[in-house]
DNA sequence: ACAAGAACGTCTTGCCTCAGACATTCTCGG
DNA sequence: CCGAGAATGTCTGAGGCAAGACGTTCTTGT
């Protein structure tokens, strides 16, 4: 037909797969009682502790009030604790709990399990091949805050 | 190389990709005066004509309620047109009209050019194998509606 | 033809997110 | 020490989205 339905393609299919792999382990996570949500903070806390609330959220894309409601949530389950830092008053840095840790390590298995099993039909070098190029390829666009 | 954080790093990475294209795509619309959303369903308009706002709803991911207020801005801005089905007046068909065809083909084309641009880096060869694996993870996922 | 049931679109309510104002605390200059 | 200015976290109002109820219309069985 007459289409040119060459269209930007390639960015919905990027869209659709992140998509499917992202409600993948979300699906893994509220298997464990967490949103995804959660699941992502807990996750940046275990990685890259010591931050203050405001940089978490910058480093995560999370507006600071979004973030505020999801500590609140996490802090009443007893899976993060909000630390005061001596040195300077204002500061509140969030720390996982073992719980948290815990319940984390868990779910961050089962993602681990399931991706690779949707990544089983590729070879080792199309699977480094694929990392590469998204890599690339968000090395070439500007960062705008990854909003979630 | 010190990664013990094996991590379910291909999803992370497949999001920020996906993010990064859809913002600089999003981009190109609201250049010309146009939320990604609406340039979405001009797109699907253009694309797949004829189905009913249920259905074309079902295919986007997109709730009935929040299709409903975007076809309600885009006819307001004269760029559809909510036709009835004389076989069914339940039925209410949502077309784009010509103005909506020219600004959609418009944005497209910009859209194309952007995705090129940003995807000048691989070759034809690693641009189709990364079109392949997308659509293999594509399908070796469930549907649960896109959720845009 | 008629009634029961389903399907579709529209309307209303509640939740979540984001932008902005506010209180508290630190830093720096005097 | 004290005060002006900046930074951080928290609180409040506006907007967007999704779930559910409603009216209309089609289909099916009798």
């Amino acid at each position: 037909m007459h289409s040119p339905s060459i269209d930007s393609e390639v960015t919905w299919l990027l869209h659709r797969a992140a998509q499917r792999m992202r409600c993948a382990s979300g699906e893994q996570a509220e298997k464990h009682g967490l949103a995804l949500r959660d699941y992502i903070v807990l996750n940046a806390l275990s990685k890259t502790p010591g931050l203050t609330q405001g940089e978490l959220g910058k480093s995560l894309g999370l507006d600071k009030t979004t973030l505020m409601s999801q500590l609140d949530g996490l802090e009443r389950r007893g899976l993060v604790v909000r630390h005061n830092d001596p040195r300077d008053r204002r500061l509140r840095i969030p720390v996982i709990t073992e719980d948290g840790e815990a319940l984390r390590t868990t779910v961050a298995a089962a993602c681990v399990t399931v991706e690779a099993d949707l990544l089983g039909a590729f070879t080792a070098d199309e699977a480094q091949s694929l990392r590469h190029m998204l890599v690339t390829i968000i090395g070439a666009t500007p960062d705008r805050g990854s909003c979630l």
